[in-house]
DNA sequence: ACGTTTACCTACAACGTTGTAAACGCGTCG
DNA sequence: CGACGCGTTTACAACGTTGTAGGTAAACGT
């Protein structure tokens, strides 16, 4: 039909609608002095030629691409798909498309995207990081607009959304405990880390259990490197191994427990009624296992509509020396049957 | 340190190196005539300023983006989610950038899509289709390098890359016949459907069932608008009202299929003992299931890897005659506990 | 020794857009 | 009536890159 194409170009509407190519120009980017006929007319040519602004000019001229960019340790690992979904369709919602990056989590990967040549195609970043820590803040002072997700870096040079990390664990315990539970083993934790998902988690476990005058003990904690599931069911293995006694779960996030949950059931013992568990996260996946899973909502869509936001304030924004914010998303308890209460 | 840097241009660098900007962009283009003292003192000049090429410039000037673009239904279904993963990794061994879109799985917003401005930004598309059919083919007819994924059309005019369906389904099918199965149920099929994995798939089925003399049964096959995990837990509760008997189910995906083993399990049957169950993709949550799913591996690293590649060599390519191919991966059977033999 | 190739390098234009500055016509004000 | 302001439109330059055409030596062939 149109083998040897050549898309149209803001001269050829000029010359159709008769005026000049800023005039053009100006009707497409809604400049309001421009007589109601003539527009008309150029709209007619451009509905005519079936004209599309060529975005590589546009960009190259005023230095905006429409473009943002998302970083994430790994799409394969659900939380962050569901997330890539909720940021994409956020930043759909404002007209924008989305390039994502896998930084496999590693440090060194991740201080490197932030400076790579690809920051070019995007006009600011939403940075899910995973591997660099505090100590790495000053890499975040980059020269463009970016927004910090994840709780590896707090006070940073940044916007920063996240969650209540610490609220959301210790409401997670205290449901546990207003079961009756006493004895609530932890999976996932991470050896000697204060700050990060793991570190602030097992804080708001540790503030629930001295709110209600339960001793901590060490030896229901069970240390994983990363949150996979396999992570989850090694670490239950070592706990049954270990001989502790435990009547309740709370996984650091929801694929760990769900990994727990399948070695608890492998041993014979039944969810919820030897052992409650909830986990973190409230990925599709929880409300069809067996049995279903009490876990954490974080506030991932608000997170990621947030994170869109405030990063679209910032490119729009010309005062640089707006301070860093740092916003917390709400969260909620999702009842399942993993905590449901004894029934019989 | 650097607030108000303004990026080095091939003028900086020329001006320091005393040579002139096509000079430098030789150099970075790797054309073969330069005199190594000149590329010497040229690279120096692009090291000494940190240059990197303006990609808005280079992309105007060349009509090259160096971005793909990847669409797929939604990255929270897992199988679209891990083959992005694919798709990105891939891409980055092949230094090109990733750009995804959702369509929901929409026909209208896969359509539209097509044909978004958003084209521009890419060089060319991996477009997983699921709404649209084979009447809608010529809409594949676009003016860019377009490799099609899915099994929604055939025989349209553009390169595609996918799985044996029918062959894989075959396999599946025959795997629990070779345990002694004879009534094996079926989750997830489309209502008449015949192309499309839904329709490929039950092909399979019936294929393998005939060759082992088995006669087909319809009261066996439950149908599923879509392949969710509820829509596999639905069609399993109906199929167990019904009331007719079965001893195997093949889940025509992972998803619906772990749907279907919860419904299973909580009417008290027993994985694989009273009934053997095999889905379809290799998710990485088949692994971590309560039992463990066999599955088939549709060679999804090798899709992604085989539609990155195939999508390049049609950018590169300035034959735009070449005729259309049709890549078909690998598939393999992934045997794990929801099909052990009778072991007591 | 002289034309011809070859290696290397450069000037200039062009890609399609938007910002700047200014021009134009027209009504208004002093 | 001339200066002015305002709405509307335009010419031109610029964004940073690569393609084209060409130029200058040195190397080559005869």
């Amino acid at each position: 039909m149109n083998g040897d194409f050549m898309a149209a170009t803001l001269h050829d509407v000029a010359r159709i609608a008769g005026v000049s190519i800023k005039t053009v120009s100006n009707v497409i980017n809604d400049y309001p002095h421009i007589r109601p006929t003539t527009k008309q007319r150029v709209l007619d040519a451009i509905a005519e030629l079936d004209y599309r602004p060529n975005l590589s000019a546009r960009s190259l001229r005023s230095g905006r691409t429409g473009v943002i960019g998302l970083a994430v340790p790994e799409l394969s690992l659900s939380y962050f798909a569901e997330l890539a979904d909720a940021v994409i369709r956020s930043a759909e919602r404002h007209g924008v498309t989305v390039l994502i990056e896998q930084t496999g989590g590693d440090r060194a990967r991740e201080i490197e995207l932030l400076t790579s040549p690809r920051r070019q195609l995007t006009d600011g970043l939403i940075f899910s990081a995973l591997g660099m820590d505090s100590d790495d803040s000053e890499y975040l002072r980059v020269g463009y607009p970016l927004v910090l997700l994840g709780e590896r870096i707090f006070g940073g040079p940044t916007d920063h959304v996240t969650m209540r990390n610490v609220d959301a664990a210790r409401a997670a315990t205290e449901h546990l405990i207003a079961l009756g539970r006493r004895r609530i083993a932890v999976i996932g934790a991470h050896e000697g880390e204060v700050i990060g998902s793991a570190g602030l988690r097992l804080r708001g476990y540790r503030e629930a259990l001295e709110a209600a005058g339960i001793p901590f003990d060490p030896a229901l904690i069970g240390y994983t490197t990363l949150w996979h599931r396999s992570n989850g069911a090694d670490a239950m293995r070592a706990l049954l191994a270990s001989g502790v006694e435990f009547d309740a779960v709370f996984g650091l996030n929801d694929t760990l427990t769900l990994g727990a949950m399948r070695v608890l059931q492998e041993a014979g013992l039944r969810i919820p009624k030897d052992v409650a568990a909830i986990g973190f996260d409230d990925l599709d996946e929880a409300q069809y296992s067996l049995p279903t899973l009490t876990t954490i909502d974080p506030g991932r869509e608000e997170i990621a509509e947030t994170a869109v936001r405030v990063l679209l304030e910032r490119i729009a924004s010309t005062d640089l020396a707006l301070p860093p914010r740092e916003i917390l998303a709400d969260f909620r308890i999702v009842e399942r049957e993993s905590t449901a209460p004894a029934a019989a």
